[in-house]
DNA sequence: TGCGATGGTTGCATCCGTACAAGCATAAGG
DNA sequence: CCTTATGCTTGTACGGATGCAACCATCGCA
């Protein structure tokens, strides 16, 4: 069914996935896909006990333990204690580890954007018009889905 | 410069990543990551060498030989001698490897079929137009690049 | 035939991710 | 207060990826 459009999809995925395996690369050579994980959802959930953290990617606590005690050694994180509750530990990003992240994301939109500049304005509106309708369709991926590929 | 085409196409790379994770995902519980990588290449590359292969991941030779022992104790691919070079060992995809690299094409592709069914015929041909013109516009990614996720 | 080059594997060492169990604080509720 | 629940870390164990160095077999060429 729609053979056609699900050929070219598919042809496009490919060509986005080089973009965005290309963004993470420079990020990959600083921490581990794991530890680039834990860094997003930092990123995109803001600062956190180290519980809620495990859950959200998924991990038992004391996996999280580890990373993180690597994180902060290399300066991406931050460990707290959190004032009116002696028990928990609130984890956030440094400056250094919100730089990497947005590092990433800002070179993903630089690929594309370069690859775009290659396209007449009418190509470019055609594209703009079909990435929406395909985003629409699609809706919002799962995160939990995402975490797999370092997202 | 073309912000909002960039901004759309990046939120359809996120809905991209999203099916090219699920598509992933049963296979990752079967293989790791750099296993199936090398069943990837194997299938698109098909049969070959052991050195070959080795380079063609970016990994040492004595990296792939324990991961093809994996791999052959798993049941995914077989090595064989060379007829005539005794030295050579040709690395090939079993059948069961081979169907374990397709269901993840199929499963993707199945996805995406999926996705674009929600659509209009009219929505699902800009669709077409605009992924048509996109990967033309990025050309062939980078099989090393792709590498990276496991495609 | 004999020596150097080639192709692959093995020994060894290291790091990371992972989970489970146990431990140690601290908070909360009776 | 004392007991139980909560939150995190430590101890322990294991498997996979990785590279380097050494090794072994074989090929090719002089």
């Amino acid at each position: 069914m729609h053979d056609d459009v699900t050929a070219a999809t598919l042809v496009a995925s490919r060509a986005l996935l080089g973009h965005v395996a290309r963004s993470l690369a420079p990020a990959l050579t600083e921490v581990t896909v794991p530890q680039f994980r834990a860094l997003v959802v930092l990123a995109s959930s803001g600062p956190q006990r180290m519980g809620d953290l495990a859950e959200r990617i998924g991990i038992h606590p004391s996996t999280l333990t580890r990373t993180i005690e690597r994180l902060d050694h290399g300066g991406w994180t931050v460990r707290a204690e959190v004032p009116d509750n002696r028990r928990e530990v609130r984890v956030d990003l440094t400056e250094r580890g919100a730089e990497l992240v947005a590092t990433v994301t800002a070179r993903r939109r630089t690929l594309i954007a370069e690859t775009l500049a290659s396209l007449s304005p009418e190509e470019r509106e055609a594209v703009r018009v079909g990435m929406e309708a395909f985003a629409r369709a699609a809706g919002e991926p799962d995160p939990q889905d995402l975490l797999e590929l370092g997202m």
